[in-house]
DNA sequence: GCCAACGTTGGC
DNA sequence: GCCAACGTTGGC
């Protein structure tokens, strides 16, 4: 299992799109870097749902339905697509400040390698953004 | 709206 | 195959 950040920018398409349509399609990839991330992707992978311009905030998180297959935005062959649905919103949404504050979290893809859209996150990076977003399920004695 | 970072294109 | 020009992304 692997674990994923990608990236949209929410007045395009939005988590809570989403959400609201219970599952979608990650399409419009047009970089290699981040279309060889989206070949690698398998059923049951989990990704961090990423606000970019807007927001600029991790607001919750998605898993991969399908392997990926040919973007259905391009008649294009070498562009690829994946399927997800949502499974976790943010109660509090993970700041890209807040990111960039955390001392483990100081080599991730996304504070190092801005413009990729689909991008890999260590299991450990993963857990720690989780752990802030969700904070309502941490309970103290 | 600006600009830095970086990917892509095209002339040579 | 190099590299300048150009386009795009995304934070500020």
């Amino acid at each position: 299992m692997q674990f994923w950040l990608l990236k949209s920018e929410p007045n395009v398409y939005s988590f809570q799109n989403l959400v609201e349509s219970g599952e979608g399609i990650w399409d419009g990839v047009r970089n290699y870097q981040a279309r060889n991330n989206l070949r690698a992707m398998q059923v049951g992978d989990q990704a961090l749902f990423y606000h970019s311009n807007i927001g600029k905030e991790v607001v919750g998180v998605v898993q991969i339905t399908t392997m990926a297959f040919p973007d259905p935005t391009t008649t294009d062959p070498k562009w690829l697509a994946v399927g997800v649905v949502p499974v976790l919103a943010f109660d509090k949404p993970v700041s890209l400040q807040a990111i960039k504050a955390h001392p483990a979290l100081q080599e991730i893809a996304l504070v190092k390698h801005s413009r990729l859209s689909v991008m890999p996150i260590a299991a450990e990076a993963f857990n720690i953004i989780i752990a802030l977003g969700n904070q309502t399920q941490i309970h103290e004695a």
